[in-house]
DNA sequence: CCTAACGCGCAACCTTTGGTTGCTTTTAAA
DNA sequence: TTTAAAAGCAACCAAAGGTTGCGCGTTAGG
């Protein structure tokens, strides 16, 4: 949980700006950082420092064409990406289901049920 | 997508340090400032900091109890959280696809598939 | 051809946010 | 009743997201 390793990939998945602009690289299969920032309320060096971020990260490949660097995502990073989202989500609601469970049987038995307890130990 | 109403929600779980807060207080059911940063690498005064942002995302409610002031989770809260990353984390699943399905359509017909095209509208 | 405009990169600067140290206040307990 | 744990308050610091302003290569159009 919360690897600490992959944060890497979170933080650059976590801004809304860097999420919107990965939205319109998907959604136009590539874009420059001139292109994006006219879609985005944010100024085109805004936008450039959020693509060197995400290249770094990998999630985006920039390739120099004339005089322009168009931007695309890697779709294979990405689903690692929404794989990690999913993960914590998952983790979450498993925690909350076991919490209630605890809760109930504490209502029932007045005492935690050991069993139901362990999944501890970070 | 990003409907930029819910990036405080977001923004509250896109931080490293309060996603492992959650965790821990999953994990026991509630906890303190201190009880908290002595499980975590950061001080008492910062996770004070993260525990009113979370508090103000209603993410958590904390209680005076006697000189210490006791947060949990609200579980609510937490769920409609999990939802947004699940949102995010499928539109762009799907995103992908489309895009690959679009790719495969102009290999063959060298045309792109106006019907499979139009999902855009911002 | 050659020049005007476009797109990019670099640098300085501002503000917010995550984090720190240090001190005061409150409250339970010995 | 004094002592010590827990919380709160304030000043400060560094990094991150954002801005403006500039200079430099490339490429279209006249």
């Amino acid at each position: 949980m919360s690897t600490r390793v992959d944060d890497d990939l979170w933080s650059a998945v976590g801004d809304p700006t860097r999420r919107r602009m990965i939205d319109r690289l998907l959604a136009e299969g590539s874009g420059t950082a001139t292109s994006l920032s006219e879609q985005l309320p944010v100024t085109r060096q805004a936008v450039a420092k959020h693509l060197a971020v995400l290249d770094k990260a990998g999630l985006v490949h920039g390739a120099a064409a004339g005089r322009e660097r168009r931007y695309r995502v890697d779709e294979a990073q990405l689903a690692r990406a929404v794989a990690q989202l999913n993960a914590v989500g998952s983790a979450w609601d498993s925690r909350l289901d076991r919490i209630k469970r605890i809760a109930e049987t504490i209502q029932r038995t007045g005492e935690p049920d050991t069993e139901t307890e362990r999944t501890e130990k970070e």
